[in-house]
DNA sequence: AGTTGCCCCTGCGCGC
DNA sequence: TGCGCGCAGGGGCAAC
């Protein structure tokens, strides 16, 4: 899915044409776009008609559109959803889930969404955080988060690094293309187990997430094809500075050695066999 | 209690 | 040309 730089270019292109304007009506399209929201789709729509936005949030993967009181419109983004700003005029698209319009007329919030696994809700709990976001870590970006906490949740897991770092629960907004290149930037195969790490190679590790991640964000995230884009439609440009991910067969960018695809968790991890050598006993 | 699988979807590119 | 298969940036939840 779009990981965190992804929602973060979402959330700042949300901040700019959204937020402060007042939503006049919300259509739902296809009811399995309104996640958790047990109310139903109906009363998604009816609880959102004249609510002012406030400035738009985020944590990790997840967005959150702050409304009057303490509710919030929450998103995901799934595999395939974008949030979209369209004229008015604007042919629906193909995969159009729901449709925003505001009492000033201006462009449409859409929410578009090929795979349906993304979606939105609404939140009547929680003024810093909504409460279905309670059990989301912190994410790196986050200046609120604790890098010594971190460390020692990393060393109590007993599981590989790389699933550590995709748990969202542990850490939030990395996902598989920026988890393998903050592996290949500290030199770890992710099949290493966290509990053998050490502290000082777990905090580098952390470094290096950070900085990929802020790197991206500066790049407006990642792009290989008009799936993931910001609201307006626009791809971003750090798909030119992987170094693992998608790179199979090509020449690792530090020592030429061929990147290597290993299937995992129904997916595939990219890594240089000679930076990133599998461990002789893993976990 | 912590960790691991399964499953939710649609579309694309590939090999036969 | 056409079809089946594998694959895709995620996460909730049941089951161990």
């Amino acid at each position: 899915m779009p990981e965190l730089p992804e929602v973060e270019t979402v959330r700042r292109g949300l901040d700019k044409w959204v937020s402060g304007r007042r939503i006049a009506t919300a259509e739902v399209l296809h009811p399995r776009a309104i996640r958790r929201h047990l109310p139903g789709a109906v009363h998604f729509a009816d609880v959102l008609a004249g609510r002012r936005v406030g400035a738009v949030m985020r944590r990790g993967k997840y967005l959150w559109l702050p409304l009057d009181d303490e509710d919030a419109l929450i998103g995901h983004l799934g595999m395939s959803g974008q949030l979209l700003l369209q004229p008015a005029e604007a042919p629906p698209e193909t995969h159009l889930r729901v449709r925003f319009t505001f009492d000033d007329d201006g462009p449409e919030l859409r929410f578009v969404d090929q795979r349906t696994f993304g979606g939105l809700s609404v939140s009547t709990g929680g003024a810093v955080l909504p409460a279905e976001l309670a059990h989301i870590a912190l994410d790196p970006v986050d200046p609120l988060f604790v890098d010594d906490a971190f460390v020692e949740a990393m060393r109590r897991r007993r599981t590989e690094v790389k699933r550590a770092l995709l748990d969202q629960t542990l850490i939030s907004g990395v996902g598989n293309i920026y988890a393998d290149e903050a592996l290949w930037r500290a030199s770890l195969h992710g099949v290493r187990d966290t509990s053998q790490l050490t502290r000082p190679a777990i905090r580098r590790l952390l470094g290096h997430v950070r900085d990929v991640l802020n790197e991206a964000i500066g790049q407006g995230g990642t792009s290989f094809d008009a799936l993931y884009v910001n609201v307006n439609g626009e791809s971003g440009y750090f798909d030119r500075s992987l170094n693992a991910y998608g790179r199979e067969g090509l020449p690792c960018k530090r020592c030429g050695t061929p990147i290597r695809r290993e299937a995992f968790m129904n997916r595939s991890s990219f890594s240089c066999p000679k930076c990133q050598p599998r461990p002789r006993r893993p976990l």
